[in-house]
DNA sequence: CTTCGACAAACTAATGTTTGTTAGCTTAAT
DNA sequence: ATTAAGCTAACAAACATTAGTTTGTCGAAG
């Protein structure tokens, strides 16, 4: 085939390691690991990737670019800052059951970046943050929200929306357009009558 | 003194291995580094500890351990099923703040555990998962909860908790008590006003 | 003829662990 | 009190294994 080419090798490599070092984590994955999953040997993949630290900067790069032009896309939007706040939950939640693996790994093993890379990550995600927590101030200044705490509610949306990588599967009684409904609910409306 | 006995030198490396893990990861920390932390060569502590398999187990199991008998003594109390989630949620963020190490590895790194132990890890987790779980039930049945997903409602009150360890700091603005009270707020009521 | 992408083999560094040894303490017999 | 034996916990050195990566080679495709 034609389509058998440079970039699909090399994001085949991208794929499989994502899922392994969700799976095994990034030390607990070696090069030889991931050119079994490849089907290639390990030395063969030095002729797609420069090494193991690139392979996961790219991956944490990719997901993080993504978190952060979605965030401006939302911004730019004219909807109620609850619904701004919603479609970034969807958001999470979509990325989490699409894109899973790489999500888990950028979630967990950004940690294990090289030097340079490691700042950019970081730097990327407090500004995301900042963005997210800016919404959920406006959201409580125009009377949206209830006056609580930002961080606290900023960090536990985030969080609250991380177990999905470990629980949903395809196949399971809830469709991810209900999960996010129940998710938006719970952590909206709370758990309290 | 006296008081410099087996069990002090044997806790010191877990305790120092516990931080290390958090910080690098187990696959990440050395047995050299963690001696280096200890204060003494790597050779030195297996007359104190079997393994680097072994430190990692008695991290997990000790937590594991605390969080199911705490489990059984709330469920013994009189109170409503209200109060005892909140009071489940009071030990999860009350457990981070003060063994915060410990509690990270048992939520990172217990996928590293040797065989027999990874299940016996797992199978105590999804009690305790079961326990929380019919308390949320329960409180349903009884009027007290909303009628969500239960599920859902569970998975987003772990990780909603999780985030405590990232990001709190003895020294901050919010005190353990107040920081609790925030979350537990935010998980019952919810945002939206 | 050149380029690309695969491979086997080897390299260096680091890993968890074992071994052999030794200094210092405790204990009990002399 | 002194000595001898035994135990504890430290160390240096070495072990086998595995890690990520480099090198040289070779066939196939353009």
């Amino acid at each position: 085939m034609l389509t058998t080419r440079k970039t699909n090798r090399r994001q085949l490599i991208l794929d499989e390691a994502a899922k392994l070092f969700k799976q095994k984590g990034f030390g607990g994955t070696s090069m030889r690991d991931l050119a079994r999953e490849v089907g290639m040997e390990a030395a063969s993949m030095y002729n797609h990737i420069k090494s193991k630290d690139e392979i996961l900067d790219l991956i944490c790069t990719r997901i993080a670019h993504t978190y952060i032009s979605q965030l401006a896309e939302i911004e730019q939007t004219e909807a109620s800052y609850a619904d701004k706040v919603k479609a970034l939950i969807r958001l999470h939640i979509r990325l989490m059951i699409e894109d899973g693996a790489a999500v888990s790994v950028a979630n967990h093993d950004w940690k294990y970046l090289p030097e340079p890379q490691l700042t950019a990550f970081k730097d990327a995600r407090k500004n995301y943050e900042k963005g997210f927590a800016a919404l959920i101030e406006q959201g409580i200044a125009a009377g949206e929200f209830q006056p609580v705490n930002v961080s606290v509610a900023l960090f536990t949306i985030l969080s609250a929306v991380r177990w999905v990588e470990l629980w949903y599967r395809p196949g399971r009684e809830l469709s991810a357009e209900e999960l996010e409904d129940h998710i938006i609910t719970m952590l909206l409306t709370g758990l309290a009558k």
